[in-house]
DNA sequence: CATAAACTACACTCACAAGTTTACTTCAAG
DNA sequence: CTTGAAGTAAACTTGTGAGTGTAGTTTATG
């Protein structure tokens, strides 16, 4: 039956291409998760009230146990709903799964891409550059849905090449960027995939994995000014 | 039930400080997992060779599913034994992964101390750290170990933090040399730590992190060799 | 206030996996 | 070639968790 576990795990989240928000660099990111039970003032039917309240148990005991060691009566109890009310909203836990993975990417999935220019400085766009992703990285859903996503693809090698791929790399932003500062010339690199890989991991070596592996709090306003300027620098001075 | 689960990871892992290995800089690191099964030619009471293919393939099981999922039945058929062997090696499956553990961390604690030194030129002092680093990453057993215990760790964030905060980061033999460097004056730096992360971090960004999350192939020689140069280059760069 | 839709409590089935029991076989060593 | 230590196969117990069925309660609305 594990097999079908398995299955499961990589039918559902293959669609989940998104993943390569979380490897590769994005951009902008609105923080608007868990707002949705401020509806307790707005005027919501209690059918949608306890719908919110299931996604939040869910997602909560999703991120701290993994898909199976979560159980759905103990979602139940947490959203303080009955057993039966989770399944008269989703049929299976499978589908719980999908739908908060859904409720999850969306949110991630405001993309800004940014065009080099030949006119603003580099140090400039650099710095904008680093701004996003760390805000990126600091936006109130995004470790929990890295956590969630990671925490099902570390043990399945297969369906992490897929999915990688499939999206090619090609299409971060970061990288796009990267590739036109190098044809511009403003950089000078013979590989710019390299150069992103090194823009991203100093900033995520501070902003992400910490966090993610070890509990890590987030650095402070002035300690992500100090990583953001050292990874500009970085940049600067090696490639220019 | 849950309870008990969590609470034998905790007392089970909180004893692995080593983690630090993994999340912080190590140095060389031997490679010689699953060279045990070669006793079939050696001489082997038929128990000992019993319990090593008990233990390859749980590791395995653990490797691919994390301790919840992998199951006592599949050990026993992928380690091509009865049920009934399992349970007479290791009396239960907490047991069975406590010694896969000890297992897999008796490989990875080779430490080797780098002393900073004034005499040598600091590019080859770096090359080597980076080359130590780069080699123990590379090793055999170094990224299924990874896999079980972060798989384990990341939905428990009291654990880990218990075990970041008892093992200090300065017990790293790449941040006692970078805290020496900057002593001395060797590197014109605020705060050493910056430092080391972010040495780590373009290290790990090619050779550690697309492993474990994507399953992305290990650089080959070439590859590796420009990472170990731009990762030295960028500390000489922006710190002397 | 009546009615239907949604919620609840609780008892239930079913599957699966940890661990045990038992009766039997294999193997190495004296 | 026998004897005991270790292995085996298969049936078994037990606990847990997914999912269902039911009878009764809450709540919004005409």
């Amino acid at each position: 039956m594990s097999v079908v576990y398995a299955a499961f795990v990589k039918s559902k989240l293959i669609s989940v291409l998104f993943l390569s928000v979380i490897c590769y660099g994005v951009d902008v990111f609105r923080s608007y998760i868990y707002k949705k039970l401020k509806m307790k003032e707005k005027k919501l039917t209690r059918s949608q009230f306890k719908h919110a309240s299931i996604i939040q148990a869910a997602t909560l005991e999703f991120q701290e146990k993994g898909f199976k060691v979560a159980s759905m009566d103990d979602i139940a109890k947490r959203a303080e709903v009955s057993k039966r009310t989770v399944y008269n909203h989703f049929a299976s836990k499978e589908l719980l799964f999908e739908a908060i993975l859904e409720e999850m990417l969306t949110m991630l999935s405001a993309f800004e891409q940014v065009p080099f220019s030949l006119t603003v400085p580099l140090e400039l766009q650099l710095r904008s550059l680093v701004d996003n992703e760390i805000s990126l990285l600091k936006g109130d859903g995004f470790l929990p849905t890295a956590k969630v996503i990671l925490g099902e693809l570390m043990h399945s090698p297969e369906l992490m090449t897929n999915v990688m791929q499939t999206f090619n790399k090609q299409e971060s932003p970061l990288t796009v960027w990267f590739n036109e500062a190098c044809e511009a010339g403003a950089l000078k690199c013979a590989d710019p995939e390299i150069v992103v890989t090194q823009f991203i991991a100093v900033i995520k070596g501070f902003c992400f994995w910490p966090q993610l592996v070890q509990g890590e709090e987030f650095p402070n306003e002035q300690k992500s000014a100090l990583i953001a300027q050292t990874a500009v620098e970085m940049i600067l001075k090696q490639y220019t």
